[in-house]
DNA sequence: TGGCTCTGCGCC
DNA sequence: AAAGGGCGCAGAGCCA
């Protein structure tokens, strides 16, 4: 963070200190609900805290009519669920009703009555964060002065005639923050227009503050200079709300920004993961006075276009500074490491991955004629009509089929339901296995072998991804299609063969991936600090024949043959996998007997010699409760810590300090450093602030579903910011030192494992990537002990083994 | 026809 | 009755 922002951030938490005294208004607040309304009415008080609010349920036909009313009971701040109101306030045309969830928060000021709507009464019983958003949004007219005075929006247009003074405004050096924001057209994937707003310090203005909006059209080669100044030239930091989507078109038109330093979608992230990010939400989140413009901006008339553009950055750079106030420390060091993730996700977006088109082409062809013959085999066992397909994707006529085979007792057509169904006869056993076939290869040439999916412009064989690092609640990053409209999730690209060998490498260069080893696991096991599991992970010759010797009760020895390296007993290891899996995520009996099918259920009963009266449930639930006896920390601390800490503090912090890769090399080599750092965990935890925290609103003691959600966090969110520390490393030490970038391209991170090129003949990059990933971790677990590990990397695919190197991406597997 | 939700399924 | 978590996308089905 800049100095000059700090000065900002702590002006504005003083005066925020200053306001805690605000008290809440003493007049009366109008509830304006409906019908719908009714039945939560009670549940309303928590929300108003001292507030009087007198309540009134009658439909609303007149702005007039409302306004009376209120007049006439001399009240002047109403908050409403009503969408008559909503359409009246707005002028609402013949569309559609707008969507109240849109305008929840949004401010409206008629004849000097406040209006401010909250989502329906419902939503307080129904959605984990309606009652803290209701208290927020109502705190808008119980407690107006709590909230930010933003300073006035005034903005202008600006062309090739008179950007200079903009330009000069801008580059002042007392400018403390920019906003930008880009309009972009599908078309040509073209920059419509963008907006820029400057804050400034301006002691005469109420806030403290005052702003500038610029608005310039991109539709001339001297706009885009102009706009490359704008970017450029200006040196006060920039903020943006999901600007890696913004700098994506810049880069496009070479027009790259400086000092972009902070993403309210980011932010917002950092302190509220399980919120919404968008920016009506955030405007409406943080602003009194704000309104859903989305709607409104939805039009025809240029000059109304951007002026909604200006109000965009305005709200941008107003967020920014509420933010910078409002985020505790927790959510400020949950930024930190967030942010710089920007550069290397943006770097891969831009690069994307090459694909041999012919090689897709001829794959598209090997698959739908398999597909075809199973259809074939398919609608004549079924003997559908000539000329129709049995469509095994429409879940109606699959539920149909179900019924007609005699399970009409299933509820879902999924592949859970149907392996059931095939359990039950020899018949189901054929049609349905055809249904999952042809689903199976349907699903790879829709979604992976589609022809089109490229960047049609320059690289025809060119797909491109997004890598957003705000897409999760526990940290992981997530993929999705690129900002320029084409491309695909890169990170649910099916394994095993036909779609990974159409991903190819560059010319010259060689594809590799360095996955870490069963990374949830080890995490697992140190968050739990449960010994036992420490030791399988970290000693056994074989994790899994490891669990199924504890679970099982039989010897190692009879399971795994160590000095042949060779499983002796191969079902009981796979049966070890699922319960394993299961009961470190507090899995129900049930689940565990649809993931394993029950014919494995029976196998598990005769292999074990459990009493043959068992049901599938009584050998489900004997089967988990081997795990916990095996492993008793992982319920009885872990789970159990995890949702006590939910329940206390309504936060989950990792505990979790991560070590940069020098360090990484000293502690390798001098084990002694471990135990310094054991006895200085106070200190440094205290330095760093814990790896990620999560504010949770769900309630663990109310819904299995919310507390197996927290009991996942604690692994998934520590392997992710590990993950995360080393694709920055990764990025800075090799993909942009000078010494190594033009042999090394960074590809993308998928949740354990980093993908990358290098340059034919420089395949030690590969082992540099393998060091960078191997980050120590210390962490205090849920048993309150400090231990440090490392969790193993491994390199796949490139000149280490006989094949050479991976020219395919299935050829790292 | 476009927009929305639901179902099903790919990855870790 | 409910019965691991985290994502995003295609197709079906429904509505206006």
């Amino acid at each position: 963070m800049s100095t000059q922002l700090q000065v900002m951030k702590d002006k504005l938490a003083k005066m925020r200190a200053e306001k805690k005294n605000a008290v809440a208004v003493n007049s009366s607040v109008l509830f304006w609900g409906t019908g719908h309304d009714k039945a939560y009415l009670p549940m309303l008080k928590s929300c108003v805290g001292s507030t009087h609010v007198i309540v009134n349920t009658t439909a609303i036909s007149t702005l007039t009519q409302f306004t009376l009313h209120c007049k006439s009971k001399h009240l002047t701040k109403v908050f409403t669920t009503s969408v008559p109101l909503l359409r009246l306030l707005l002028k609402w045309d013949k569309r559609a009703a707008p969507s109240l969830s849109n305008y929840a928060g949004s401010y409206f000021n008629i004849e000097g009555i406040e209006i401010v709507f909250i989502n329906p009464l419902k939503q307080l019983a129904t959605v984990s964060y309606g009652k803290f958003m209701a208290t927020r949004h109502i705190s808008k007219l119980s407690n107006p002065d709590n909230w930010f005075k933003p300073p006035e929006f005034k903005w202008h247009v600006i062309d090739e005639r008179n950007y200079e003074s903009a330009l000069a405004c801008l580059k002042q050096d007392n400018c403390l923050l920019i906003g930008i924001d880009v309009e972009t057209l599908k078309d040509h994937t073209r920059i419509k227009c963008l907006s820029y707003t400057g804050l400034w310090e301006d002691s005469s203005e109420p806030s403290g503050y005052h702003t500038e909006t610029y608005v310039l059209a991109i539709d001339s080669m001297f706009a885009v200079e102009i706009m490359r100044k704008f970017n450029w030239d200006t040196k006060a930091a920039k903020v943006m709300q999901n600007g890696k989507y913004d700098i994506a078109y810049f880069a496009r038109y070479n027009a790259p920004v400086y000092n972009y330093q902070y993403d309210t979608a980011m932010m917002f992230h950092s302190w509220y993961a399980e919120l919404p990010k968008d920016l009506g939400f955030l405007n409406s989140f943080l602003i009194r006075e704000a309104y859903y413009w989305k709607d409104l901006s939805d039009t025809n008339d240029l000059y109304e276009y951007y002026r909604y553009n200006a109000l965009d950055t305005w709200g941008t750079v107003m967020a920014c500074v509420v933010m910078l106030a409002e985020m505790p420390d927790w959510a400020i060091k949950n930024y930190k490491d967030e942010f710089p993730l920007t550069f290397p996700s943006h770097m891969c977006e831009l690069r994307g991955i090459k694909r041999d088109i012919s090689r897709m082409e001829e794959a598209y062809k090997q698959g739908d004629s398999i597909r075809a013959e199973y259809q074939a085999r398919l609608d004549t066992v079924l003997s559908t009509p000539e000329g129709s397909e049995f469509n095994v994707s429409s879940p109606k006529q699959m539920k149909q089929l179900l019924f007609i085979l005699g399970c009409g007792d299933l509820k879902s057509a999924d592949e859970k339901s149907l392996k059931k169904a095939m359990d039950r006869s020899p018949i189901n056993q054929r049609i349905l296995g055809y249904v999952l076939n042809i689903r199976k290869i349907r699903k790879e040439l829709s979604t992976y072998i589609t022809v089109g999916k490229e960047f049609q412009e320059k690289n025809k064989d060119r797909i491109l991804f997004s890598i957003n690092p705000h897409g999760t609640d526990t940290g992981r990053q997530a993929s999705r299609e690129h900002a320029f409209w084409c491309g695909v999730n890169i990170q649910n690209i099916p394994r095993g063969g036909a779609v990974k060998s159409t991903y190819v490498a560059d010319e010259g260069f060689a594809l590799f991936e360095v996955d870490l080893e069963q990374a949830e696991s080890r995490d697992t096991a140190y968050l739990s600090g449960d010994t036992n599991l420490i030791n399988a992970v970290e000693h056994s010759p074989d994790f899994h024949s490891a669990n199924a010797s504890a679970f099982f009760g039989i010897p190692f020895e009879d399971i795994f043959d160590v000095k042949a390296g060779k499983v002796l007993n191969k079902p009981l290891r796979q049966l070890a996998k699922p319960v394993n899996h299961g009961a470190n995520y507090n899995m129900g009996a049930y689940v565990l007997i649809d993931t394993m099918g029950v014919a494995h259920i029976w196998l598990a009963k005769e292999l074990l010699a459990l009493n043959k009266f068992f049901s599938a449930v009584q050998v489900a639930e004997h089967l988990l409760e081997q795990f916990h006896k095996a492993y008793p920390k992982i319920r009885a601390v872990f789970h159990k810590g995890a949702i006590k800490e939910v329940l206390l503090t309504g936060l989950l912090r990792s505990q979790a300090v991560h070590h940069n890769w020098t360090e990484t090399k000293t502690m390798l080599e001098n084990p002694s450093i471990k135990d310094k750092w054991n006895s200085e965990w106070e200190h440094m935890y205290t330095e760093a602030g814990g790896a990620w925290t999560r504010r949770c609103f769900k309630d663990p003691s109310k819904s299995k579903t919310a507390a197996n959600a927290y009991i996942a966090h604690p692994p998934q969110s520590l392997n992710a910011m590990t993950l995360n520390k080393s694709f920055i490393t990764v990025y800075k030490d090799i993909a942009i030192n000078p010494k190594y970038s033009d042999n090394f391209k960074l590809i993308a991170q998928v949740h354990d494992s980093i993908i990358g090129q290098y340059r034919l003949g420089h395949s030690y990059l590969m082992e540099m990537v393998r060091e960078r990933m191997e980050v120590p971790v210390t962490i205090k677990g849920y048993d309150n002990i400090v231990r440090s590990f490392v969790v193993p990397a491994s390199v796949k695919g490139g000149q280490h083994t006989d094949k050479g190197y991976a020219k395919y991406w299935a050829e790292t597997e």
